[in-house]
DNA sequence: AACCAAAGGTGAGTAAAACTTACTTACAAA
DNA sequence: TTTGTAAGTAAGTTTTACTCACCTTTGGTT
């Protein structure tokens, strides 16, 4: 597990806003220490007086992008009374954030899943306690009898969180724009009340 | 568009089945040309009379793992009358290819969606196809009277897709097992009939 | 003010791995 | 037999992530 990464000196967080700026035209693969370098104003030995590898710095990046996001979740859902309510919150917060910062979606949804080191990471944790922020939620509702008593949260959990990635896979892979709201209703309207037909109401 | 991979002379088959065994415990940034010919008791420039490139190979295999993916679910889907059978067959047949073949959900889930190339190869057409017949299914159900009509079909496809994925994430990832049929019946649970509580039957 | 340790930063160098290229061998058709 | 093509080899080359020994600046202590 590595450090939280601090704000630092200036050189570091020149190479951290140089990739993070790569990272918006080209893939992780791509993208040379030369060039991060190069774009930063630095010299390449000095990557590695701040980050112990390339995919560290891939990952810093991604802890720096994530603490936003998680920050806008948290207050998205602290007004939210019901735990319907707050997971709708979340929902659309989290496909707000991957709309608004490419960046944060790439990284996170397309580029550090491959390495294991990323599970060891600092940024993979925070990603962890936004996952159990769900899950909590989902047994606070499901105690409460807002929410079905007969699922497995942990199903749910991964359901609402496939959909929101998915819903966002293609936009930010072929750098489309897409309607958030419409996207967000239209899961939560999924999940939800589910997708059957029958007279019933 | 890469050409679909035909069996081809022995050379290609050996650095193929040898590089799909590599898969099983390494990832794909580590695991080295010379270790795929080495292995496939080839020299190292034969990989590039059959591939491209490194991930000309990794598309190559995924092809080859994912066009014996399709013709399971395909024949899954055959017998069922209803779409939502038919939806259900797919959840499972998925999940179970999943779990069983590991290169596969790994490849698939982890290693290819990063780079460009990938989505102009023949692997990434067939997972359209593959996605294509969930949305056609999903759009008969709707005309039918089977689904709610009164829901975007690209959107429930995407919920789908992404329960389906997420739930084996984890699993693929850390190498765990997990009951296929229970996570299926959950998932097929929570979207057909929602998880909002409420007395009306 | 003088000192010094530590942090910030440099630049040349290394090793490894992906990819090239010029070449050889097998082999079927004319 | 000749010939043309596909299969395969072996020895490079280049790129690129990473290292290491060395300067420079800074700020706290005596």
């Amino acid at each position: 597990m590595k450090k939280p990464a601090k704000p630092g000196p200036p050189g570091k967080i020149k190479i951290m806003t140089a990739f993070s700026l790569l990272m918006e035209t080209k893939d992780f693969q791509s993208i040379t220490t030369a060039e991060i370098a190069g774009n930063a104003g630095v010299t390449e030995g000095l990557i590695y007086k701040y980050f112990t590898d390339k995919k560290d710095l891939l990952h810093q990046v991604l802890h720096q992008h994530f603490a936003a996001f998680q920050a806008g979740i948290e207050t998205g859902i602290q007004e939210k009374q019901t735990c319907i309510g707050k997971l709708e919150a979340i929902i659309l917060a989290s496909l707000d954030s991957y709309a608004r910062n490419r960046v944060l979606a790439r990284i996170l949804l397309l580029e550090v899943r491959n390495s294991l080191s990323y599970y060891e990471s600092g940024a993979y944790a925070m990603v962890k306690t936004y996952a159990r922020t769900i899950l909590d939620i989902i047994r606070e509702g499901m105690e409460t009898g807002e929410l079905r008593p007969d699922m497995d949260p942990f199903l749910l959990q991964k359901v609402i969180l496939g959909a929101i990635e998915h819903t966002c896979l293609k936009q930010v892979i072929f750098d489309k724009k897409m309607d958030v709201a419409a996207a967000a209703g239209g899961i939560v309207d999924i999940i939800f009340n589910g997708v059957k037909h029958h007279g019933c109401h």
